[in-house]
DNA sequence: AGGTTAGTGACAGTCGCTGACAGTTGACAA
DNA sequence: TTGTCAACTGTCAGCGACTGTCACTAACCT
């Protein structure tokens, strides 16, 4: 490996010219909305051209998503890293869980915690930024299932159970992150326990009926 | 009941039109790609200004998802008449097969079930409607998963398991009808199947370990 | 028939986004 | 150091989605 002795001056500007536009992006999206925020605005703050903006950004919305890209690229390198003795689901588990304790770093280095969060929050709360952010998902899933096929030595358009894990791993980490969006405790730790707790709930929901007996998760009950 | 005896000519008039933008809308869309093609030539082709067309669709993408609202709500009602007593699984299951039986009817009045097929797959494999089919899903599921919370008498705020029912179930019907938008055969049969067998393989992928056994579904060889 | 009101067209304007062209400035060799 | 080249950028012009406004027509109601 080679890549990161310096990286020349030109580079380094455009770095710092594509950093002042997310983070400056996603401060007036997360203060006045996605839709009330305009390009011009973006680009006026950060004093380059609305020109300009459309050459590091192919539309708007690609600049609010510039740290979830961080996030999910961590994350698929995590699952990557997985022993390839674990069982699919096992690894996965693992992977996501390994992901949330190392990816703070990475996200500071663009844009402070505090506003990710609140941009993550923006982009639940906003449907134009929420289906954007469901078709990233499913690329995501997508390149999911060719990695856990390739662990399993499956070829994934012939046998459907590496889509079909990737699917259900994935509907059930949508409603971890959609409760800790929704919720006041934005630390790790929250993201973690949110994470564990529904995936341990996925075997119970399949169960056949739900009425035989009431205990289902500790500390849940009927209400 | 009452809601049927004369709708008056107003109705009728604005039933028509709007029955028109839609199919002309679609197959536009099919013919030339969503992108391409622009709202003043949808409104042109019909003879109404590009005015009224935003007085019935507030976008163009929603004259695109006209006939998914149908398929979606008749999806929807086959659920709440399912008998209470059948488990949450069951009973989606059997309100998705029975749903797919009766909606050809409900599709051909507005448009042709070929163009609408041929729009599910334009849907697929348009990435910007295809984001803003996901974001309907979603919508969707949570209507579900409260009326799935509600047949068990239970809170869905309170337990986890209506919602990650419906988001195992969703997240495998996208499969389903994934690949039945990739594959030739578009009848209403070739669809309960690949619905059917992707449904049977949800305990399958769930398994620990998939290397122990070679055999997996009936009717799967590994091709 | 005559007043009310829903539905429409025409027009002007905003915003996201793109192509074309020209000016500026790092990178690199002479 | 200097000159050339290529990368980056700003300016301008234009398209298409979408919205507010206002006047006009035609269905509705009495």
């Amino acid at each position: 490996m080679d890549t990161a002795p310096r990286p020349g001056l030109r580079e380094r500007k455009k770095r710092r010219t594509r950093d002042a536009l997310v983070r400056t992006a996603l401060e007036l999206f997360v203060a006045n909305g996605y839709e009330r925020t305009t390009v011009d605005e973006i680009a006026g703050a950060v004093d380059v051209s609305q020109r300009t903006f459309f050459r590091y950004f192919a539309s708007k919305e690609e600049a609010a998503f510039a740290v979830q890209e961080l996030v999910e690229a961590h994350f698929l390198e995590a699952v990557r890293r997985r022993p390839p003795h674990e069982p699919p689901l096992t690894a996965l588990r693992r992977a996501v869980l390994a992901s949330w304790d190392t990816i703070g770093e990475a996200i500071e280095t663009v844009v402070p915690m505090e506003l990710h969060m609140r941009a993550f929050r923006l982009i639940e709360s906003t449907p134009a930024l929420l289906a954007a952010h469901l078709g990233r998902q499913e690329g995501l899933e997508e390149e999911l299932a060719r990695t856990v096929a390739e662990r399993e030595g499956l070829d994934v358009d012939a046998d459907p159970r590496p889509r079909v894990t990737v699917a259900l791993f994935g509907g059930v980490m949508r409603l971890a992150a959609r409760s800790w969006g929704a919720g006041h405790d934005f630390s790790a730790t929250a993201m973690r326990g949110l994470t564990a707790s529904y995936l341990d709930q996925m075997e119970l929901a399949l169960a056949e009926d739900w009425r035989t007996r009431g205990e289902h998760a500790p500390g849940h009950s009927r209400k």
